[in-house]
DNA sequence: GTATACCCTAACGTTAATGTCAAGCTGTAA
DNA sequence: TTACAGCTTGACATTAACGTTAGGGTATAC
């Protein structure tokens, strides 16, 4: 298979395939012509990334996690660690957006948004 | 006031001072020897930008306040729109981190998390 | 007078994940 | 054969919000 037919089957774009090849996450065969080739293990493995992305992992943690599915020896500990660290990364984030959209909230509402200067929400960030 | 104690007193670095100053966020008088020299108004404002900086909004946005900040003939259902843009954004962004996250949840109570290599992760990573 | 700390501008560096472009080879349909 | 689409590498561009460095002037305390 060709990369734009990969990019295709996988919703990557070419760009990003050949990103990740430099990043050596994936690689590939060449045909005489020195285009790119994949077989159906090549396929697999840049869907995996793609869904991986698309959980929520960058690039890097996708190149922890392609390490451990090429290993047959892994632990399927390290793993859950990877994701478990990524989901406390999620909390956090969670929670401080959260956060700020409380604030935000109590603004919000105790703003009377009409044609008149006076603003909650301009006193509270200048007090 | 010189650019140092503005910055303790706001909690910001130098560097994002004069960075905002570039962006024509705010401005500052200059001493003879060219330093940067700052009113209490000038406190002010800045106090003002650190603190929306802090609330979520980005440099781009306190931009957007800071003008209605200024001026007197502001509607403050201009601001309470940026506000309430804001606030939007952040729903959207926690529900798609919180999606992740049951994703994530969801892979996590089914990986035993043991010596062994079999792993419903990756699994469901690659299929 | 010298050490130290502060100020200035200008400009390049950082991070992530590609986007975009240049310049050229290749494959295919009409 | 002439388009035209698709492939290649390589390298610069993008976004946000500064950090950092270089190369200099300035203020102050001893």
């Amino acid at each position: 298979m060709k990369i734009s037919e990969i990019a295709k089957e996988t919703g990557l774009t070419v760009r990003a395939i050949r990103y990740y090849e430099e990043l050596n996450l994936i690689k590939s065969d060449r045909l005489d012509n020195n285009y790119r080739d994949y077989d159906k293990e090549a396929l697999f493995k840049v869907s995996f990334i793609s869904r991986a992305r698309k959980l929520g992992f960058s690039v890097d943690e996708c190149s922890s996690l392609i390490k451990l599915f090429n290993d047959n020896n892994r632990h399927s500990s390290e793993v859950i660690k990877i994701a478990k660290i990524k989901r406390n990364k999620l909390n956090d984030q969670i929670k401080e957006l959260q956060d700020l959209k409380k604030s935000l909230d109590w603004l919000i509402k105790k703003c009377p948004g009409d044609d008149k200067p006076n603003c909650p929400i301009l006193d509270e960030l200048s007090s």
